[in-house]
DNA sequence: CGGAATCAACTACCAGAGTAATACTAACAA
DNA sequence: TTGTTAGTATTACTCTGGTAGTTGATTCCG
């Protein structure tokens, strides 16, 4: 029997928002479906094929793992498969950021933070940039927090 | 080249610093190593049973496969090993920060930086925090220039 | 209609992390 | 000196990522 109901599997993973690790290849090919929407596993191939070179098979192969894994879907369209992803960059970049705090630094994200400023040279204009992202977030915050008035 | 002994392994990675990544366990039998600077087997353990309750042969074995890998060696000491990184955390961090910001953005550290402050809220706190960090890194990178433009 | 091209499905491997039982050996104690 | 036993070595098994060949179905074209 084809995929008519499938009684018997556990959904294959519709929870709303578990976290999801990936690894090299499989973020490449979600890269590749949160950029262009939708696509088949000819069009990923192609697209990964420059720099990384693999067998046709060997994406197909890869997002039939990520279907099962509950990150993307597919839709038959002719003879072939179109897939999308159904769960955001957002949400892979939290889980996976949050998951190497957690191993790396305690959970303690400004520990991240200093790492990175004192582990590798940044230059003036990027921190130049990392101090206006942080004034726009307390900005932000406080425009906010009128109105929530303050939940500690 | 010291060929002299050697006698049928390849040095078991002395490299000076290859970028390494480590799993949850692995990483969590680092630290101890790291905080205590040497411990036996049972040590760590002991240390790890609150948490994660595994048997003793497991850390055993984690240990002889985190030696494989070239990131501990040992000592004997009477009938037990006593074991020792070889790499430091400040290292494996910088592999492992280094990798996940090459994979989820494509390198840019800002970019990381950025989706901490999005996509987790950040308390004034740490916003101060974080802007004080970025004065020191600014002001230290100002001090630097200064002595290289001396000379320039 | 029948052969060729195109896909997806299935099967198969390897490596490494994680987990642990069992086997072996050497140090220590009586 | 020898038995006990602490502790390492060996072996084994599961999962998942990565990689790909083979097979089977199907569409498409001549």
């Amino acid at each position: 029997m084809p995929t008519s109901k499938t009684p018997s599997k556990p959904p294959p993973s519709a929870s709303p928002q578990k976290t999801v690790t990936l690894g090299d290849l499989q973020l490449a090919i979600m890269r590749e479906l949160w950029t262009r929407g939708e696509a088949t596993a000819a069009e990923v191939h192609q697209a990964l094929l420059e720099e990384r070179g693999l067998a046709p098979t060997t994406i197909a192969t890869m997002l039939t793992k990520l279907e099962k894994k509950g990150v993307i879907t597919h839709r038959r369209e002719g003879r072939r498969f179109v897939y999308r992803a159904t769960v955001s960059e957002r949400h892979v970049r939290r889980s996976m950021v949050g998951q190497l705090t957690e191993r790396l630094f305690g959970g303690d994200r400004a520990a991240l933070v200093s790492h990175l400023l004192s582990e590798h040279e940044t230059d003036a204009e990027e921190l130049a940039a990392l101090q206006e992202m942080i004034e726009d977030a307390v900005k932000a915050r406080e425009a906010n927090s009128g109105e929530e008035a303050d939940h500690a």
